[in-house]
DNA sequence: CAAATATATGAGCGATCGCTCATAATTGTC
DNA sequence: GACAATTATGAGCGATCGCTCATATATTTG
């Protein structure tokens, strides 16, 4: 019989099997998350559709708190692999080229887990390790802020902290609500419109003219 | 003693006493759900707060749901007036003029209560009596399409679902993400500056170019 | 005044919550 | 096979939830 504390965090997992008790229980709580929202996902319920029990759950995560952000790292983790990505490669391309790119990866990267994101981003308290989805914004902030400073020669705003602001918080919310409420307007042969679109918007804007 | 089956919808309050009574709670109600969130705020809670007994709550209101769907209602109706008031005065005028004063009567619809709110927006379920937050948008943007219509000779874009959609959408995110995590943006000496900003992003946008 | 009506009270029910812990089953080591 | 370490189990605790109901108090009516 195992003989230890378990009022802890538990570190690590040694064996396969538990290594594959993780994983189930990190796609539960993301089912479970989509399907009730933070407050009713409860650990029991997670727990029974991942089809472990309620104690093995507690054996690798000390709370609920910690599963949800254990859940919240791995998304933020890919959303800003992706990000990282198509930001780099344009970071020397004129902002025509570059809006779309990014205009292009925030679809993509809304498209990973929408409803997912959702609640992590709405409903989860933003508290101890679980403000990280926060974090995302912040980090995209930055790029931006200095992809603008970069070549603030073809830029015909003053105050780029506003203007990367602007930037940021309209193309986030503008593919957020397109993934999530008008798909309509991202099938196949409409999306690369409303990529253009969108992409327009913020070179109109930040272009001297 | 008063004998009546109180199970369903209390309908009217008479008494001047009771109108007190009903009013005290929404107010509570409207604290309760900004400090605590939909989930975490608890019947018992409100009742405590409004300084009520649990029992005269459920005189007035048959579930936790009515309560915030009354609460709902009044906050969706008074953001509304302001927003109709004012796209009524620059129908017809030009869209610069027009866009300036969407976005000015975006951050006062905000500002009415951008806690409450964000909660109504993002965390209360979105069933029965309850869909009315998101009502509002669906109304600002039959208002706007209206807008746009009536003048599409000023305008360079030829799906005009698509330019309300991105209007409407781009300018609720901004001035919510501003009023609520920005206030540095919006102090007395920059607001305005803001406020033409946003205005130009729309304008540059939709005009022919 | 008394009777009738309207309003207010709060203990407490059944359900569910996050979480613990004593115990059992499985796996690794020799 | 024996023994220890690891992993898995689930009944159930204390707290809180939305909500009911028997009862008490205020107000209106006649």
């Amino acid at each position: 019989m195992g003989r230890k504390l378990h009022t802890n965090p538990r570190k690590s997992a040694s064996q396969e099997r538990s290594r594959l008790t993780v994983d189930t229980l990190l796609e539960a709580t993301t089912r479970v998350l989509v399907k009730e929202g933070y407050d009713r996902a409860s650990t029991n319920k997670i727990a029974a559709v991942a089809g472990v029990s309620i104690g093995s759950l507690y054996q690798y995560f000390p709370s609920k708190e910690a599963l949800v952000a254990a859940v919240s790292e791995r998304h933020s983790h890919e959303v800003l692999q992706l990000i990282r990505n198509a930001l780099v490669k344009v970071a020397a391309r004129p902002i025509e080229v570059a809006a779309r790119e990014f205009v292009s990866v925030a679809i993509d990267a809304h498209r990973v887990n929408p409803r997912l994101h959702r609640v992590l981003a709405e409903q989860v308290p933003r508290i101890g390790r679980l403000e990280n989805v926060e974090a995302i914004n912040q980090e995209v902030f930055a790029h931006i802020r200095g992809y603008l400073d970069a070549h603030r020669d073809e830029i015909g705003i003053a105050d780029l902290d506003v203007a990367a602001f602007i930037c940021v918080t309209a193309v986030d919310a503008l593919t957020h609500a397109a993934v999530l409420r008008r798909p309509d307007i991202l099938t196949d042969e409409k999306a690369e419109k409303f990529v253009d679109e969108v992409a327009d918007l913020v070179v109109r804007y930040l272009r001297k003219s």
